[in-house]
DNA sequence: CTTATCACTCTCACCCTGAGAGTGCTAAAT
DNA sequence: ATTTAGCACTCTCAGGGTGAGAGTGATAAG
C-alpha cells in the first residue's frame, strides 16, 4: 500500500510531530529525512498520505499532523531505540537490589517505571489461580470465625477470614482442615476448588462438610479476580495533557480498577501499544504501552504506562520492555 | 476587632464569592445581606476590611475577593447548614447497610464521601496499637517460615509472615505460641511487646526464645505506622481547579502518603478546616475539611475532603461530620 | 456616621490588520 | 509518468485600537 518514500515521509512526519507538537510542513519533513527530492514532491506525497487517512491538516494552510491510523502505522514499523546508559543502569541497579515482598516490589516497580518514563505507570500483579498450593491451614479466631491461610509453591501467602453460621469444635476444624488439605495441597486453587465438590457426605459429618464448603468457597473466591493493581505517577497527567478535560478523562480511567485492567489488556500478548479507541474504552487522545512479565509459578502479570498519543514510542517501548524484563529476572524465572 | 456590620459584610462577601467565583461588588454585598445601608457605606466597610487584610481587589476598579485570612474568619464564624433530605438519607442508608471488613468499609466510605461532597475524599484508618489482643496464633507455613495471626477484641485480624534463621520443630512452635499468647492476650500490642522482653531464658530453650523474639518484633512492627489510607475521587481535581499547574500540585499532594497524613492532621482534634499554607505543606489554593472518628477499641481515624479554598464550607463541614458520625456508629462505638 | 453623586480606572470583548507560514495548482522539465 | 519551480491563495495569530460596562474612591452634603 505504501510506497518506500511514502513510508519514510510518514515516519519522518510522525517523529517530527512527536518532537515539536506542531503541524509539520513539507519543508520540515524534507529536512528530517534522507530522501533527495523537493518540497513540492513531499507535498504531493503528503496529499496522498492524507487521502489514505494517515495524516490530516488542522486547517487548509497548515502543516500535517498524524491521525491515529498514522500513529498505528508508525508504531507497527518502528524499532525501539537504545537507552541512555544512565537509564539502563538505573533499571538494572533497581532490580539487583533486594526486595522483600512481592507486593512491595511491584509497587516500587510502578514508581520506577513512572519515574523513568515520565508517564503514569501501572503494574498488574500475577494471579494466584495457577499456582500450586503447598499448604492450607485453618486458624480458629474465636466463636464462629476462622481464618484460612494458603501457602503457594512460590512462598506467597494468602489469607481470608470466614464467618460460619455455627460454632465448630476443635475436632471438627481439624477434620475439615484434613479434607481441605487433601484436595488443595499439590493442586492449583481452581483444581482444588473442583476437587472439593466431590467430597461425599459419607466421609464426614454434615457440620464438617459445611465448614469445608464455606472455606473452599472463600479460598477460591479470594484469588479469582484479585490480581492486584499498582499505580504510580498519576500526577504526571497534569503535565502531559494540555487541557483539563483530558486530564479529567485520564484520571477517571486510572480511578477505575476495571478500566485500568482493560487498558493493559489481560491477553497473553507480549508488548502491545494501544492507541485511544483501540482500548475499547473511550476515544480519546491517549496511548498505552504495556508488556507481559513472567513471574514463574506465580503466573503472569503486566506492566505498562499511559501517555498521550503524541509520545516517544521508540523510547517508551524500550523502557517498558526493559522494566518488564528486569521484573521477570528479579522474580527468578 | 470586627464591628457587627463589618462581620456581616465579610460573611456576605465570602458567601457570594463562594457562589459566583467573581469579585464581589459593594452592591452585590448589599443585596445579599440584611443590613439597611447604602452601597457607599458598604464600600467604606470594604475598605476597612481590606486594611485588616480580610479582602483584596484583583485590580483597582474590581470588586473584592476574600483573602485566606478572610476565609479563616468566615470559617471560624460560620455554622454548618442542614443537608438536603436526599443527601442525609444517602449517608444513612449507606451506613445501615452491611459491611464485612473494616478495610472495605473505609474504602467505600471514601467513595461515598467523595461522591456526595464532589471533592476528593480521604479516610485514615484507625491504628491497632491500642486494641486489646484477644488471640495470637502461629501457623507453620513451611521450613523456617511462620505466620503470626493476631485477633483483636474488635474482631479485627492482623497477620504477618516471619522468616526465621532456623527450622523450628512443631513442639518448639507450640511452646513459643504459649509464651506469646500469655504475654499478648488480654493486653495491647505495645504492652504485650513490653511484657515479652521480661521472659527469662530459664523458662524456655534458646531456640524457642529466638522464635518468640522474632515473632513479637514482627507483631509490634506491623501495627506501628500502618494506619491505612483510602483515597477516592481524585478525578474530581480536574473539575475543581482551573489550571493545570494547580491540578498538578494537588495530585502530587495526594500521591504522597506522607503529605496526605499531614493534610488531615493526626491530632486528636475534632472537626478542623485547614486553609492552604496552614497545613505547613505548601502555600496553594486549597483547603482540607476533616474530622476524627472513634472506632472504639480500635482507636481513632480521620476522614476528610480536599477542595479549593473557594468551597461551600458550611455544606462541606456538615457532610464530613455526618459521614464521620455515620462511620462511628457503624463501627459500633 | 451615612449618603448621593460623579469622575476616574481598569478589564474585556470585539474588530481590524498585516505578517508569516504553508499549501495546492499549473506549467515546464526530466 | 514523475518531479520541480513558481505563484496565488488561505488561514492563523499576535498586536493594537476602541467602546461599553462595572466598580471604585473622593467629595460634599445630610
Amino acid at each position: 500500500m505504501l510506497d518506500d518514500r511514502h513510508s519514510i515521509v510518514l515516519q519522518a512526519l510522525v517523529e517530527e510531530y512527536i518532537r515539536t507538537g506542531q503541524p509539520v510542513s513539507s519543508r520540515a519533513v524534507l529536512e528530517h529525512c534522507s530522501v533527495d527530492v523537493s518540497s513540492a514532491t513531499i507535498r504531493n506525497d503528503l496529499a496522498k498520505l492524507e487521502s489514505y487517512g494517515f495524516v490530516t491538516q488542522p486547517h487548509t494552510s497548515a502543516g500535517r499532523v498524524p491521525t491515529p491510523n498514522g500513529y498505528r502505522y508508525y508504531v507497527d514499523h518502528c524499532s525501539p531505540t537504545k537507552l541512555r546508559n544512565a537509564t539502563r543502569a538505573r533499571i538494572e541497579s533497581f532490580f539487583t537490589g533486594v526486595h522483600e515482598e512481592l507486593s512491595k516490589l511491584l509497587k516500587q516497580t510502578s514508581g520506577l517505571l513512572s519515574d523513568i518514563s515520565h508517564f503514569p505507570a501501572v503494574v498488574i500483579g500475577p494471579g494466584f489461580g495457577d499456582e500450586i498450593v503447598q499448604g492450607l491451614h485453618l486458624v480458629h479466631l474465636g466463636a464462629s470465625v476462622i481464618m484460612v491461610v494458603t501457602v503457594g509453591a512460590s512462598g506467597r501467602v494468602g489469607q481470608e477470614v470466614v464467618q460460619l453460621r455455627f460454632q465448630p469444635t476443635g475436632k471438627e476444624l481439624d477434620e475439615a482442615e484434613g479434607l481441605l488439605a487433601a484436595c488443595f495441597e499439590g493442586a492449583t486453587l481452581s483444581d482444588g476448588g473442583a476437587a472439593i465438590l466431590t467430597v461425599k457426605a459419607d466421609h464426614a459429618s454434615d457440620r464438617v462438610l459445611k465448614v469445608v464448603r464455606s472455606v473452599a468457597g472463600a479460598v477460591v473466591a479470594t484469588e479469582t479476580g484479585t490480581r492486584e493493581l499498582y499505580i504510580d505517577g498519576a500526577s504526571q497527567l497534569a503535565s502531559l495533557w494540555e487541557d483539563l478535560a483530558q486530564v479529567h478523562t485520564m484520571l477517571q480511567l486510572l480511578e477505575k480498577d476495571k478500566s485500568v485492567r482493560q487498558l493493559l489488556g489481560d491477553e497473553d500478548e507480549g508488548t502491545s501499544v494501544r492507541l485511544g479507541a483501540e482500548t475499547d474504552l473511550i476515544d480519546a487522545d491517549f496511548a498505552v504501552v504495556s508488556t507481559a512479565f513472567n513471574a514463574g509459578i506465580r503466573g503472569r502479570g503486566r506492566v505498562g504506562v499511559l501517555g498521550p498519543m503524541r509520545m516517544d514510542y521508540r523510547r517508551t517501548i524500550r523502557i517498558v520492555e526493559e522494566v518488564g524484563d528486569g521484573l521477570e529476572d528479579s522474580l527468578g524465572v
